[in-house]
RNA sequence: GGAUCGGUAGCUCAAUGGCAGAGCAAGGUGCUCAUAACUCCUGGGUUACAGGUUCGAGUCCUGUCCGAUCCA
């Protein structure tokens, strides 16, 4: 089958508070999953993203605390890289974007940009606090919002009925720096992305065979760029956090958070050739041209589409010779008790607080399952008991422990010798083995949540097998008709592993080596700390060599020493959850 | 206010315009290798609502209601 280069950038989160599940659900677990499958299919992969140093949520949470930006980030930068280490996420590069190379590249782009008619320079409205002496951007000005009047709305959107405005429209607004209520409207110069320019070019893009995005992605950004009218967006802020404008003149200014952000799917990859040791390398990624060029997928929660669906693609046009999406599989939300999770209103299920108490494989299979693939879901902790007890345990964690446990005691600890296979143990067998094309269609299509029930499905047939041939009854008469229907549940068993595997990393390692398997399914994820001129950064990263997982029905040996079977799963005490969760 | 997505069994979700399905939950059966797990059977539906197109609509069209996101 053929190789492909496959780049998965994953959004970027702010680093001002921990993530919770719903951000895992809809974002950070679904890449990961496609990239191990994705790794085992032989395709190349690079899995990339970073924690977002810049904008207002971060300078003004600081503020609020009286220390420095650079520290917030510090704070929860190494949360995020503690959450995905123990969950299992194999970012080959999860970084940050206060490092030099992510300026040096969006700087670049910047100049590009400018130089190619796509940047220009125009004067805005911006409200004014003269007693704290600068521009009052997005968060820093608070007041009474113009549709819904609930007090405390912030200056780029109301938090009580999610409208956006201008801050020049709140009412009675307020300075967050120094509380002054005198503010002034003042003109303010910036420059703007020219995505009127780029439109035409979207579109035609778009309509160039992306029917197969997600439907709600796809129609949505269709619209959108069908009507025509997009409009220069301000790239540029009055504040002193962020990314230097690189134009003479513009130095009390800083780069606009979105637009640096997204340039991190570029900068990481430099970065990440950077570290490898093949500064050039970024290029076989990201460059199109024979030979060169990758898959781009973007894995995102729905409230970012129209950055990763038409801002990043137009910005990514407006340098030519660069790799556009390929798609942009959007969730929507996981939310609890129907509201979104939220710090500021107590609805919050820490990622970093779950991975010290349950399984990473638990969660990783719950939040599969629970995906919010088409529309919004609501968590519930009983839904949560029910998918881990109910399913991943009783289906798949039962059916690998009375098979290994039944052939390591029946076969003297290792894989028994079958003899000739009877019709019903080759229906089996040819059944599993048809789920490596099936399950490797829905994962390759991120069809996550059709792949999970595809695999369970298939455990099921294995389960339906044993009860129907009953090896336990027929080794008390014919030892080798046994050993045959051992080494047939055997065999299903350690492809059903591979099938598995991206969504249950953990325990598929361990029944590898159970089974008698030696070396590891995937590779090994590792912390480093990087140096540059900006200062040193915690990085993320994973290194495939060694990985031997292949995403192939390979014959399980017969004669092989098995290891002592051991439970891959913890059946949740329901009471107890409940009563420390609720 | 506009755009887009969603509303299907108690719950979570499937169904190129062609006999409304699966998993979980519920009731029953078989089995005893297994984490009281597994297997089989059964019940369970005005597909949000009202119209329309069609031989035929969960699916297409119009309108309404509810939820969600983005944009103004």
């Amino acid at each position: 089958m053929a190789k492909n280069r496959v780049l998965v950038g994953v959004a970027w989160p702010y680093s001002n508070g921990q993530q919770h599940i719903g951000h895992i659900a809809g974002a950070y677990l679904p890449p990961d999953v496609f990239s191990r499958f994705n790794r085992m299919r032989g395709n190349d992969v690079l899995m990339v993203s970073g924690s977002d140093t810049h904008g207002t949520p971060i300078t003004v949470l600081a503020q609020q605390e009286g220390i420095e930006p650079d520290e917030v980030v510090e704070r929860y930068h190494p949360m995020f890289i503690d959450a995905y280490m123990k969950l299992g996420l194999t970012f080959d590069l999860f970084t940050h974007t206060d490092t030099q190379v992510h300026w040096d590249v969006t700087q670049e782009m910047f100049l590009v940009h400018r130089e190619k008619g796509y940047i220009y320079a125009d004067t805005q409205e911006q409200l004014y606090d003269p007693v704290a002496g600068q521009f009052l951007p997005d968060r820093y000005v608070v007041g009474i919002c113009p549709y819904c009047r609930s007090h405390e709305a912030r200056g780029d959107q109301c938090d009580n009925c999610g409208k956006l405005y201008n801050a020049t429209e709140l009412r009675k607004p307020r300075s967050t720096i120094s509380g002054s209520t005198e503010l002034e409207v003042r003109e303010t110069e910036h420059f703007f992305l020219a995505l009127d320019k780029l439109n035409a070019d979207l579109l035609a893009w778009l309509k160039d065979g992306k029917e197969y995005w997600r439907p709600q992605v796809y129609r949505f950004t269709l619209s959108e760029l069908e009507r025509g009218e997009l409009r220069g967006r301000p790239i540029t802020r009055d504040i002193d956090w962020g990314i230097n404008v690189p134009v003479e003149g513009w130095e009390d200014k800083r780069i606009y958070v979105w637009y640096d952000a997204v340039i991190g799917y570029l900068s990481a990859v430099v970065e990440h050739a950077l570290l490898s040791g093949d500064p050039d390398g970024w290029q076989t990624w990201w460059k199109t041209g024979a030979g060169q060029g990758s898959r781009v997928y973007n894995f995102i929660g729905k409230d970012n589409i129209v950055f990763h669906a038409i801002i990043w693609p137009a910005m990514l046009l407006g340098r030519d010779g660069f790799c556009l999406p390929y798609d942009v599989p959007a969730n929507e939300y996981l939310n609890m008790k129907g509201r979104k999770f939220s710090k500021s209103r107590g609805i919050s299920i820490s990622i970093n607080d779950m991975m010290e108490r349950y399984q990473p494989d638990a969660w990783r299979y719950a939040l599969t399952a629970m995906a919010p693939e088409t529309s919004d879901v609501d968590f519930t902790w009983d839904d949560f008991i029910e998918r881990v007890n109910n399913e991943l345990v009783a289906n798949w964690g039962n059916l690998v422990n009375r098979v290994t446990g039944f052939a390591y005691r029946a076969c003297d600890g290792m894989v028994p010798e079958p003899g000739e296979l009877e019709p019903g143990d080759a229906t089996l067998l040819a059944e599993v083995r048809k789920g490596f094309m099936e399950v490797g269609t829905l994962y390759e299509g991120v069809h996550l949540k059709a792949a999970l029930e595809a695999c369970r499905r298939l455990s099921q047939k294995v389960n339906q097998y044993l009860n129907a041939r009953e090896p336990w009854q027929v080794i008390k008469s014919d030892r080798q008709q046994a050993y045959t229907i051992i080494y047939t549940a055997l065999q299903a068993v350690d492809w059903l592993k591979i099938m598995w595997a991206p969504i249950l990393p953990f325990s598929s390692q361990m029944l590898h080596e159970d089974l008698g398997h030696e070396g590891r399914l995937f590779g090994r994820q590792y912390t480093e700390t990087v140096q540059d001129a900006r200062g040193e950064h915690l990085v993320l990263r994973y290194d495939h060599a060694g990985a031997r997982g292949e995403w192939a029905a390979t014959d399980l040996p017969a004669g092989q020493p098995m290891r002592k079977p051991r439970v891959l799963f913890t059946k949740l005490d329901a009471d107890e959850v409940l009563s420390r969760e609720t």
